[in-house]
DNA sequence: CGGCATCCACACGGATACTG
DNA sequence: CAGTATCCGTGTGGATGCCG
């Protein structure tokens, strides 16, 4: 578990601190897909394609620490696991619409 | 020169895009502290302390070639390099305060 | 199905020393 | 003053293989 933790110190620097949650590659995505649906694991490999067991395994666990994202293992055969945004995720998605916004607009796509 | 790239692809992600701007100790800061001052290198090193001079230029000139910052150097002696936000810069700085608030409410600070 | 273990490459931050 | 050159430690993404 905890195999990666923030590269910055998420020091005293509130600008730091939210980017360090969301600097990855594909932890902005995973928000994204999971705006408005659950999704179980297999669901997310396949949409984040191509993406390694890993490098998923590791953003997924990352951020349902950081209270971003909800996972939910149902003990079941063959086992089903679902994820999905929690009530922080969902928020800090609106608070990345800006530099979405900004990206598009500034770099015309 | 063109020491570090994004570590993201940047690929067609607006979010990974802009994040990857930036993504790195101290580009957020170096936003903040030109808000509103032009400042010469050495005020920079001084307002970010404890940053080694590698990666303060390393970030400057990221952040100069992706047209965030402006670098004007004087022909005198001694050297004297101003760096200043461009409007890029400025909006972009704009479009992170909904992430730097989003950081103190949820994270308490 | 939903991972984890292992190995690898390299991007990045940092310390130190030196220069036009 | 404003950097560059060098070396180093570690974080991070990725490929592949295996397991409960």
């Amino acid at each position: 578990m905890a195999q990666y933790t923030f590269r910055t110190r998420s020091s005293d620097c509130p600008y730091e601190l939210a980017i360090g949650l969301v600097s990855g590659r594909w932890k902005p995505r995973l928000l994204e897909v999971l705006k408005d649906e659950t999704l179980r694991y297999g669901d997310l490999k396949e949409r984040l394609k191509p993406v390694s067991d890993k490098v998923l395994s590791a953003a997924l666990d990352d951020m349902t620490r950081n209270g971003l994202i909800s996972r939910t293992a149902f003990a079941e055969i063959p086992p089903r696991v679902e994820y999905a945004l929690t009530p922080q995720g969902e928020s800090l998605l609106e608070a990345l619409g800006p530099l979405r916004d900004w990206a598009r607009t500034e770099n015309g796509r």
